[in-house]
This record gives C-alpha cells, structure tokens and sequence, in this order.
DNA sequence: GCGTTATAGTTACATATGAAACCATTTGCA
DNA sequence: TGCAAATGGTTTCATATGTAACTATAACGC
C-alpha cells in the first residue's frame, strides 16, 4: 500500500484541482451522449455539432458553422464531407462567391435531428436532475463568469 | 445573413446546453495550461497526470496509475514509456510478483514537477478569481454532485 | 485593369488516441 | 502439482485530430 510523501515538493491533488474536475466531468458528460448518437446513427461528435448549428440556421458557410461550434475549420470540414457524403447535409455555392459553400441539412439530417435532439435535451435533464433549482441557479451564473468570451 | 428556422424541429441550442458549455471551458482551460508545460518542458497532458499522481503517491504500479488518473491503461503505459525514456521516472519490478512495475519520480521528475505544479496552481487561481467566495463555494458543490461515484 | 493580399475550403503529413490482440506472469482450483 | 483463467503491461492497427501547406476565388490599392 503506497503511502503519501514528500509534502514538501506540494504535489498536486488531481481530484481537488479544478481543471482536471472539469475535464473527467465534461469527458463523461459529452462521451456518454455521443456514445448514443455514435451506436444508433453512426455520428461523430463533431458531426452532431454541425448539425446541430445547421438546425438552428440554415444556409450557413463553412467557415460560419466554425464559428458558431468554436470548431476549427478543418475539423468542420471534415464533418462536412462526411454529412454530405451520408446524404445528411446538402451543399451548395454562394451565388456570388463561389468559394463560400452554402450549408443546410437535408430530409435525412433533419430526420435524424429530430431524434438526436430530444435524446441530447433528455441526458442533459438526468445530469441536471442531480441539482435542486437553487444549484442549477448558481451553475449557470457561474458558467457564464467562467466561459471565456471568446477565442478567434 | 442566416435566420433562425424550423421553430417546429426544436433544434438545440448550442450554448444554452450544458454538456456543450462544459467541454467548451473545460477544453480550454485545461490546454490552457497544458500548453505552457507543452512548451516548457515538452510534457502532455497525460504525462503530467501520471507525474502528478506519482509526485503524490510514490512506488505505484502502472495500473494503480490509471486508476488514479482515470486514463486508461495503454495511454498510461505510453506516457510511462515517454516519461522513463526522457528520465523523469524511474520503473523498477515489484519483488514478489515480475508483471507489476513500480514507478516513481526520478530527481529530475520532481524538478519539473516542482515548476509545473506551482504553475498550474496559479492558472487555477486565476480561474478561480473570476468567482467570489461563495460562487467557489456553490460551485465545488455543484461538482461533487455531478461527478460521477467511478467508472471502472 | 492588374498585381498583391486576404479569405473559403481542402489536402497532406505528423502525432494522438482507443480497441483489440498479444506476451509474461500469477492465481485459482481440480 | 498442473492447467485454465485472470492480471499487468505492451504492441498493433485503425481512426481522429492539429498544423501547415495548398488551391481557388475574391477584395484591395494603385
């Protein structure tokens, strides 16, 4: 059985440090919903978060839809490629810049929108179920101070 | 300029859902540190977790190193490999039982650690002080109720 | 108008990660 | 004992991800 040492080098404690709190949270959080969407539609994360923004606002770039998931382009156009090869995303031209692409999901996507959407609200209610209101309270105001504003 | 559509599809909204939030701050402020170690002392993420529980608990096993940084055991074994190549960690055998190693901080491990840990403390600080003390004080309770008891 | 610079998006490469197969050793038990 | 099952750890392979380079088009300054 090891025994603690050395508290004179101050090690750190994982389980009290906030960023790694943050992160084993988040991971299990986002990893449990995805796994969802992954076995049922064969869905990436990063898939379901274009679709997500594309839900919300139709005909948007590429380089919007990076924005608005804070994803890097790439990444975005990975996820593209892949939504639109599976029939979930159609892609067209701007007219008038024909390097802009103009998203928007298909018959298809918004079909599986529809079932990936209530199924992401319904995990996010069982996390939220653990809070009574006043500590939902907090944890949104406290969210909000903590998210940085913005990064570019 | 896109407009908001499909009232009828209920689409998600990104920020407003809380899993999202998560792993937008969780993400950064995790690389956020991550990337000054990163670039000091060329050290992951993974490497500094399985160092910091080392730090604390000297003479663990591989596998006892993943149960305490919740990684699993093949990225452990790979930031081991690193971390005992590079001479920060020092891998003996268990006597008793050849399967088991036994691991530890090497002096120059603890000398990185003495600079990284120091240094992540006072990015967690500053975190922290965006918050006053009793929105600390919600929001490490609001952690231990979410976070999940153990995954195996 | 025309060359330079910026922008949208993709491709290429290098590295990271996860799952499963694998080797060595130890444990359980007939 | 001795052999099947379990355990500690590494390797392999397939996939994901980030950075930088690249292509095509558009905007800017003269």
């Amino acid at each position: 059985m090891p025994v603690e040492t050395r508290p004179d080098h101050a090690p750190l404690e994982l389980e009290h440090f906030l960023p790694y709190r943050l992160s084993i949270l988040s991971n299990a959080v986002s990893q449990g919903i995805a796994d969802e969407y992954q076995r049922r539609f064969d869905l990436s994360m990063t898939e379901w978060r274009v679709m997500a923004v594309l839900a919300r606002f139709d005909g948007l770039s590429a380089r919007e839809v990076a924005e608005r998931t804070l994803m890097d382009k790439v990444a975005v156009s990975r996820a593209l490629a892949r939504l639109v090869e599976s029939g979930r995303v159609n892609r067209g031209t701007h007219d008038g810049d024909k390097r802009r692409s103009v998203l928007g999901l298909s018959e298809a996507g918004w079909q599986v929108h529809d079932e990936v959407a209530p199924m992401a609200r319904a995990r996010e209610r069982e996390l939220l179920a653990k809070l009574d209101a006043e500590e939902r309270d907090w944890l949104m105001r406290i969210l909000d101070k903590l998210q940085p504003v913005d990064q570019p």
